[in-house]
RNA sequence: GCCCCCAUAGCUCAAUGGAUAGAGCAGCGCUCUUCUAAGGCGAGGAUCUGGGUUCGACUCCUAGUGGGGGCACCA
């Protein structure tokens, strides 16, 4: 049993001896001031007027009712009658050594629990756009995050395989003679398609004519079409590996609508309704507004797709309890509508978790337009750009690769930007402020775990062994390793990888911080603690980078 | 017109209804013969407006203002 659980059965028996009505939850928090210790509860101010009596005269019996507790040093009552914990070095030392292991961090929170993750999900034919690129860096981070709290994941990709987007290839490759097993000339043929259409007339009626006869199963465009997403889908994957992502499934939009399209016309009259022509759900009757799942061709929309994509997969994994599909944000009000079809149509569904997890815009800064696809930022070219830029800096590290180590330093950076704020707010993308490289961001993060990792590695020549020492006196560092588990914990709970992201900047800037101040090889007894410290630094660090998805390279 | 989301320092972001609202960038002053300067130290700088709830509000409610997204056969 840790610190954690020990203060709060304390502070239950003491709020039950003196009789205090209280609701299941007790309040324990990380003081944000490290200087008001490990732990602190308002559970005095909450409950105050409940005893009518002052705050801090309730926290002094709370104090007096709690005894000792173990693993805690100290506690004292601040402020308005906040009671903080300051746990024992020797608790802290415990902690340490935990933490040293790769193990770190990881929780039984969702024992039991089946995920089925869905992101990414891009249009084939076209290159990465940033919305998929912003989709895949968030969904990897929150299967991790999962992972991490022992439920089972699966990734799932969903890709268009079939539409107006794929129909302009098909054209593109028909008018160009591309071949379509080169990727380049697949998104130049891609860009002609795009580009009639838009301008109409004759060849927006022939795009269109042929997205007709894909979908009525022309054969000779099915082959078209099928060796372009065979070629598209390799790419992709390619860019998911750099990045860190791969996929248990791939589930694609062509086989959905079948799916989808059947069982939407099995609940007309039940769910759906038939108006205009088209098979609509009548959103409004739940607060919601009406959508289209089958127009008046009778060919499933997206929203009918969707619902086939639901039951082909929890068909496939059958022991899921929680289901997510990550897009952007703007549609929110689109699966709200899709989610209550989805509830009515498969019972199991009610009790389980069906949810969206909105991401926000990715936008870059007025006029850093990309110099490498014109004024069309895509998924492909920002990871490019900034590659190019870390090579520079590379250069000058002591990685052996440095091609390599620019390409996890690329990762970092594009990562960092998305994961550092909450997620579904939309992302203001700075290139330059990404390129710089410095200060809060990705390789801030990297490099110093490369430095612990340097340290270690010279510890280890010098014959140090790392031992985290009873008696030492807690630092700043060391209690802010403790916390990891803890914010591992929320981060998951809430699905929000920035929690991890805003930890770790502040662990690694204690540790930088430390690092100026102390000699940590100084030859002295002390060393083999200090040793054992940047030991947890290092591992808590490498987790919580993988957490976010992103590398930890030793050296740099 | 209706519905949803957002508003914190010059800029980009944090803050579990709690304590002195934290970082980084930009700008200013320091800091590598020492375990990695992609680092560290120092000073300056902010809760859109009006009401309300609360012992306590950046956070909840309400009325505005400004911005973004969505609303029938696109994805």
């Amino acid at each position: 049993m840790h610190a954690r659980e020990h203060i709060k059965k304390a502070l239950a028996d003491a709020l039950g001896t003196l009789g205090i009505a209280r609701g299941d939850a007790i309040l324990l928090e990380h003081p944000a001031e490290l200087s008001h210790g490990d732990y602190a509860t308002g559970a005095a101010l909450q409950y105050a007027k409940q005893t009518g009596l002052a705050p801090r005269e309730l926290a002094e019996k709370i104090v007096a009712a709690l005894g000792t507790v173990e693993g805690v040093a100290k506690t004292e009552i601040a402020g308005p009658g906040f009671i903080n914990f300051h746990l024992s070095s020797a608790a802290l030392a415990e902690t340490l050594q935990a933490a040293r292991d790769e193990q770190w961090g990881r929780s039984k929170l969702y024992e039991g629990e089946h995920v089925l993750l869905e992101y990414t999900s891009p249009n084939l034919f076209k290159p990465l756009h940033v919305g998929n690129l912003v989709g895949n860096i968030v969904g990897e981070s929150l299967a991790r995050l999962f992972d991490f709290s022992a439920a089972q994941v699966t990734r799932i990709n969903y890709p268009s395989d079939i539409g107006l987007t794929v129909a302009k290839g098909v054209w593109g490759i028909q008018k160009t003679g591309a071949d379509p097993s080169d990727i380049h000339a697949l998104g130049e043929a891609y860009r002609a398609g795009n580009q009639a259409y838009e301008e109409g007339g004759d060849a927006k009626k022939e795009i269109d004519d042929l997205n007709r006869r894909i979908y009525e199963g022309d054969a000779e465009l099915n082959a078209v079409r099928e060796a372009g997403v065979k070629t598209s889908l390799a790419h992709l994957n390619a860019i998911c590996k750099q990045l860190g992502t791969s996929f248990d499934f791939e589930l694609f939009e062509s086989e959905a609508g079948k799916v989808g399209a059947e069982i939407v016309r099995n609940k007309i009259g039940e769910v759906f309704e038939e108006s205009q022509g088209a098979v609509v759900f009548p959103g409004e009757k739940h607060g919601l507004h009406t959508r289209v799942f089958l127009n008046s061709a009778g060919w499933p929309t997206y929203e009918a797709k969707d619902i086939g994509n639901f039951k082909l997969k929890t068909g496939r994994y059958k022991s899921w309890t929680q289901y997510f599909v990550v897009t952007g944000a703007e549609q929110k009000e689109y699966f709200k509508v899709v989610i209550a079809a989805i509830r009515m149509l498969f019972p199991e569904a009610q009790q389980k978790i069906v949810a969206h997890v909105a991401t926000g815009f990715l936008t870059p800064t007025t006029g850093k337009m990309s110099s490498r696809a014109g004024n069309v930022i895509t998924g492909e070219s920002i990871l490019a750009d900034l590659g190019e830029a870390a090579k520079e800096r590379a250069k000058e590290s002591r990685a052996d690769d440095t091609d390599a180590l620019a390409q996890q330093v690329a990762v970092a950076a594009i990562k960092y930007q998305i994961l550092k704020q909450a997620a579904g707010k939309d992302i203001i993308f700075d290139r330059e402020r990404a390129l710089s490289l410095e200060g809060d961001s990705g390789p801030y993060l990297q490099y110093s775990h490369a430095r612990t990792s340097a340290i270690l590695e010279k510890a280890a020549e010098q014959g140090v062994t790392p031992k985290a020492d009873a008696a030492a006196e807690p630092n700043d560092v060391a209690r802010l390793v403790s916390r990891f588990p803890d914010i591992v914990e929320r981060a998951a709970q809430m699905r929000e990888p920035h929690i991890v992201t805003t930890y770790l900047v502040q662990l690694a800037g204690a540790f930088n911080s430390y690092y100026a101040q102390v000699h940590i090889l100084d030859g002295s007894t002390s060393s083999p603690h200090k040793v054992a410290l940047t030991d947890a630094v290092r591992q808590t660090l490498k987790n919580g980078l993988y957490l976010l998805g992103i590398p930890a390279p030793t050296l740099m």
